[in-house]
DNA sequence: GAGTGGTCTAGACCACTGT
DNA sequence: CAGTGGTCTAGACCACTCC
């Protein structure tokens, strides 16, 4: 009946996946402990932690000292997604990459930029516009800003030839950053830029990283109508 | 000098991403193989193994028996989001959260639907049509179908009082789903119902849910423009 | 205070893969 | 075939928190 291997930690995760998927053990149910799971499945207790914690990290187990292990009320909220690399992306679709840098000019940040890269107006700032394509299509149309008295250096790299993440990556390292998914309706700029029309929705897509002594970049990224980004639950 | 406690995994695990993001270890460089690094931490290797194994889950080492371990080209290429519990999310910024059911139909499965859901143009599903609102505001239009055939019991159910996603997740086991999250331009329906205006970008989810007997359900949400989806890398 | 999960250890064997 | 990571074990102690 049981088709799972359940001799390693990854056959009893899919068991007890199994068991909450159908049902056996219910949202809120408590379910037994790790000594009582092990020696139903006959291994050591590590093990059956293992595949339990990986579980409440997917956001399906609720674990708590004490208290024991329940069935989350709401499984599978959490999602682990993929930051798109643009260029891995377009080649696994078949499809030829190319980048082309649109606007570098250096700039002192307006309201905006000070409010988003906590920096202040006095900040030297390197501002890049490029487009990304995929095939003869436009892909996603990228504005970033590099904190220049952080990153001085960034003021002499020809950001023709390597992309600026590209660049950044492999030149400076960063303590934290952070991602924001969201919605907007196109300029007329970015249309003309994405080739689509004005007011089409676009997905966006920002990241900033910054070290102790302050943001670094920050980049904003719109990506061309249709476009989606997936995951599994 | 050293302030993480570097005893316990998570501390080795601070350590290690420290030294990638300081530049100590650059983008694909080999890393000390686990044996030397416990020696090192002064632990045994399987803390080693677990500090190494979670960031390599993260995306932030690529790791290969016999190969050994090297710092990821792309760090942090993946993230993890929160699916929000919109319940949640809107009661956590201090508003109150209502439900309101819009509509509620039978009906058969059209050509975009049969696609999305796998589903014969012959399947009866049930259409439902709701508004989540913070505060006075809307804040999610919802559309949803459910799969009558695998799930007939939906069909009496009163999704007035009870949220058909509170209701699937208590009553309904699955076993697998996915989860897209994309950008429109808002319909004049939607624009109506969300209170915006029309072609506004609006951040769509949608979601599939299904068992070894087909799919159970599919829901799109638009959120209101403004709505942001936020993760930490 | 007692029972749960969280973690560490020392050692062992296995699985994969580069040379 | 040798060396790396992947995993398991049995036992131990700790940390938390519910009763």
């Amino acid at each position: 009946m049981k088709l799972t291997n359940t001799t390693n930690w990854q056959g009893i995760q899919a068991e007890v996946l199994a068991r909450i998927r159908k049902g056996k053990w219910k949202p809120g149910a408590l379910i037994p402990g790790e000594s009582e799971l092990s020696v139903e499945f006959g291994c050591a207790r590590a093990t059956v932690n293992r595949a339990l914690q990986g579980l409440a990290e997917l956001g399906y187990l609720d674990r708590k000292r004490r208290a024991g292990t329940r069935v989350s009320l709401n499984p599978a909220r959490k999602v682990t997604l993929e930051i798109p690399v643009l260029r891995l992306e377009i080649e696994g679709k078949g499809l030829v990459y190319r980048y082309e840098l649109l606007d570098q000019v250096r700039c002192k940040a307006d309201s905006k930029l000070m409010h988003l890269m906590r920096v202040p107006a006095t900040a030297r700032l390197l501002h890049l516009k490029s487009l990304h394509f995929a095939g003869c299509q436009p892909y996603v149309f990228e504005e970033r800003w590099i904190h220049l008295n952080i990153i001085p250096q960034a003021a002499k790299v020809d950001f023709e030839k390597q992309s600026a993440n590209e660049w950044l990556i492999t030149n400076v390292p960063f303590e934290a950053g952070d991602i924001t998914l969201s919605a907007i309706a196109a300029t007329v700029q970015q249309a003309k830029r994405l080739e689509c029309q004005s007011r089409d929705g676009l997905f966006m897509v920002e990241r900033s990283t910054w070290t102790q002594r302050g943001v670094i970049t920050y980049v904003r990224q719109f990506f061309a109508p249709g476009y989606r980004m997936h995951a599994q639950l």
